[in-house]
DNA sequence: GCCAACGTTGGC
DNA sequence: GCCAACGTTGGC
């Protein structure tokens, strides 16, 4: 059992949007990063704690609980040639994108990332780091259970 | 809208 | 393989 934080804008598929889809799983489409895309593809299993975050929004923070809902298949959307996800080096015998589901548990009270940073606890979250933009990250089971069984108590 | 930081592309 | 140019991310 791994956890992870993963970054949502909530233009496009918001805490509430995912709660609101059948089974409250989306699939988490648009990742065109091949860290990120690794951690999908490698490291994720069915079941693996996420945290949903809000980005490039007015309040930047964690949204709610989600869960690993699928293993890895391709993200449809680099094959649409009419999606911003197009891919056009992306072929269906060679998929360069893999996604998974994302089921959302649960709301949370919103966790702003300034909150975060006030945190020692949670000073080395990889979310935290200068510079960091990575979309999809391991969050260590300590700064996970600092987060739900703190900081959204 | 600004801009720092980072990733990708492509010429050489 | 280097690296400049460019595009993107994402907080502020």
């Amino acid at each position: 059992m791994q956890y992870w934080l993963m970054k949502s804008e909530p233009d496009e598929v918001s805490i509430d949007d995912a709660l609101a889809a059948p089974q409250q799983t989306v699939a988490w489409t648009g990742v065109r990063n091949y860290q990120a895309r690794n951690f999908m593809r490698d490291a994720m299993r069915i079941g693996d704690g996420v945290l949903f975050y809000h980005s490039s929004c007015a309040e930047p923070g964690i949204a709610g609980l989600a869960e690993v809902a699928s293993t890895p298949y391709p993200d449809p959307t680099q094959f649409d040639p009419a999606s911003k996800y197009h891919d056009p080096k992306a072929k269906p015998e060679a998929p360069r994108w893999l996604l998974v589901d994302v089921r959302a548990v649960q709301k949370s009270p919103m966790i702003p990332l300034a909150l975060l940073r006030t945190h020692a606890e949670l000073a080395e979250m990889l979310i935290l780091q200068k510079g960091s933009r990575l979309s999809i990250t391991p969050v260590t089971p300590a700064q996970w259970n600092f987060i739900t069984g703190h900081l959204m108590k």
